[in-house]
DNA sequence: CGCCATCGATTACATTCGTAATCGATCTCG
DNA sequence: CGAGATCGATTACGAATGTAATCGATGGCG
């Protein structure tokens, strides 16, 4: 069952923090998005239907917490965009952010780093 | 206006040789992308609509070729994933398959082949 | 005790997407 | 020349998605 993008914003929010209100997930958006709070609550439900997120009755309301772990949703979209895209690898992913002259100082110093902890674990 | 998953199997099969008949994609697509020929023919007419390819008519029928690039294409798709999954940035993509314990010897290597050669372009 | 506020649940609705059938024009072969 | 094959164009239709209004139950305040 796929977790779409605007259900993700609310699994974001729910991988944060949790267990949360609908309130505090509403409260915990970005603002930028600024969903109807009945949109919110509509999420809820078909992420509640999707098993991605559990409830848990307090009182009046409910407490919401993430059921799918934010790894393994992670892992999903990203394998499937390399595999979508770049056959299945990271390498080209990086080799075109590359090209495109897309790669800061910074991204090249993160992942100089990496491979060398990488190398060190060995 | 963006291309959907669907429609991007015909954008490759463009992408990898163009112009090419409605017949010839069909042919082109992966075989185990068993669609109906009227499945294709509409993808052409979505991508037409959304001015991603042209269609030069050719006798009795069209050929098509891509207006969007490749390298366009596959820069917005990642660039989204990773502004969405990984604060935009591409080491933290890199991290999080290390992490996971994904990263084959062979994508190891590609990398450091890869920052090598950035470091000696530089 | 009664009424309004507040929740979650249900229903709504337009758009996109995946998948395809059907239609109308045109070409080609007998 | 006429009928069937072949194209692209149009229409179809259900599922998913984004976005939200409304409903029904419940609880707190006056």
């Amino acid at each position: 069952m796929r977790i779409s993008t605007a259900e993700s914003q609310v699994m974001k929010a729910l991988w944060a923090r949790s267990p949360l209100s609908a309130d505090e997930i509403i409260a915990a958006l970005p603002a930028d998005q600024d969903w109807a709070d009945a949109t919110v609550k509509t999420l809820l439900n078909r992420l509640l239907k999707k098993d991605a997120i559990a409830a848990e009755r307090d009182g009046r309301r409910f407490l919401y917490r993430p059921l799918v772990a934010q790894g393994d949703y992670v892992h999903a979209e990203s394998q499937g965009l390399l595999d979508r895209l770049f056959d299945g690898r990271l390498a080209p992913l990086v080799a075109h952010f590359s090209q495109r002259e897309k790669l800061s100082d910074q991204d090249v110093a993160d992942l100089r780093r990496l491979l060398e902890s990488l190398e060190d674990g060995k």
